[in-house]
DNA sequence: GACTCGCCTTGATCGAGATCAAGGTTTTGC
DNA sequence: GCAAAACCTTGATCTCGATCAAGGCGAGTC
């Protein structure tokens, strides 16, 4: 699912066709005149895998791979507090101070606009501005699915809903009922930042999931899921 | 600080003084022509505590009292996912679907506006999507925040935590050195499904601080900082 | 091949916080 | 005022997940 190859053939100049094409980014929101303007102003980068995204304002199209959040406490202590999986819209226009990191779990391929630009045409487009504020409740809604996680689900529902969550992201369309499978793009370190758990712990439940036969765990990093219902019945929720 | 007395005098009509007196709600952003025409669409209203506030879509300014966010797993178990302390500014104009409750903690004032007013006059003027926007974006960087306590925090860090952020609410300004005395607005339950603990932890860790001079607990609901600096050492970041 | 290094799994034991239990205090209602 | 109910505290015990420990597997390198 975590398309390499997109990295590789990434010669698309400028304001690229992937980003035009696409529904849920930003661009959906321009007329032609803007994308025109865009176009030139826009520019098509990648992150490696293990690298920092840069926190420097501009808002961007995630094209490929999937990004982590983190956020540290004083003595080391992590906790993931987001993924961005392509098509995602990032982008932080305020208050950039916190204490929040954006790392490539994959290699990961961005088109970026410069936030003056973005700015001025929300001023002109109230609604570029309503997109802006709708990805931003939905990452709101997101954060608080997982605060509910983390303070109130056991280990294995943790477990179960994380892999129903990249399930969903990698294949939002897909039934159900039906066996599906995928990369993981994480180390069993990340997922337990991501949970509030331990490594060995989170070992342990994809054992136990694997041993009652929810789960085929074909790679350490592919899974395959019997059914996303199965699973639905364990997380909780 | 949860000022009962103002949710007595409420007789204040229609867009009352103390939203434009705000800097911080959403009043802040209008200009005199729009606050008239505000003035006749939004209505002043009062949620005694214990009662759900509705979810329609409109927006308002918190005028006093302080708001729980609740979530809920299937089984019953709750999760706190967010506060609003007056005059924080409330709204929730996409996808209301999400299974989030907002409770009156204490008896709570509100200053509300249609949403349909809003959306129009976020499209004449885009400092107010702005706004918005800025207002979503702080709460997610609160959301991340307990994200990192709940996932990673011991219950002492949590409860400190939990009492700093109250404190602040209670009175922004206040020197770190300064001893500070406040009302806890939530009862142990409440703080325990905040913090992902049960009530008997939350009562043993405020014994503690208790007991080593800490904090007073005055009445149960009532209480007393030594210092902020000095629960800032026990909050883990 | 064999060595190393990074990552993962599994087992044994421990401990922070949950659960169970009893009693205290504050509020409410008569 | 008293009784009941709601809420809070404290102690005893248990359990889930953390910690400690050992070894496996796979990729890269010589």
């Amino acid at each position: 699912m975590i398309a390499r190859q997109d990295v590789q053939q990434a010669d698309v100049p400028a304001i690229c066709k992937s980003c035009e094409a696409r529904q849920d980014g930003l661009c959906g929101a321009f007329n032609a005149r803007q994308l025109t303007e865009l176009a030139r102003a826009s520019s098509r980068h990648e992150v490696l895998a293990g690298a920092e995204l840069p926190n420097d304002g501009t808002y961007s199209n995630l094209l490929s791979g999937v990004v982590k959040l983190t956020r540290n406490l004083s003595d080391g202590r992590q906790q993931i507090v987001g993924f961005h999986f392509a098509p995602d819209f990032l982008g932080r226009p305020f208050e950039a101070k916190r204490p929040i990191r954006a790392e490539a779990l994959t290699n990961v391929a961005l088109c970026s606009f410069p936030k003056a630009i973005i700015d001025r045409m929300a001023n002109e487009m109230p609604e570029l501005g309503r997109l802006l504020l709708k990805h931003a409740l939905n990452e709101l809604d997101e954060a608080r699915d997982w605060m509910a996680a983390l303070g109130r689900k056991t280990a294995s529902e943790k477990v179960a809903s994380f892999l129903l969550m990249v399930a969903r992201n990698t294949d939002p369309a897909h039934s159900p009922a039906n066996p599906i499978s995928f990369d993981l793009p994480l180390t069993r370190t990340d997922i337990a930042d991501f949970l509030g758990l331990t490594i060995e712990t989170v070992s342990r439940e994809l054992s136990r999931l694997r041993s009652d036969g929810t789960i085929r765990i074909v790679n350490k990093r592919q899974i395959s899921l019997a059914s996303i219902a199965r699973l639905e019945e364990r997380c909780g929720d």
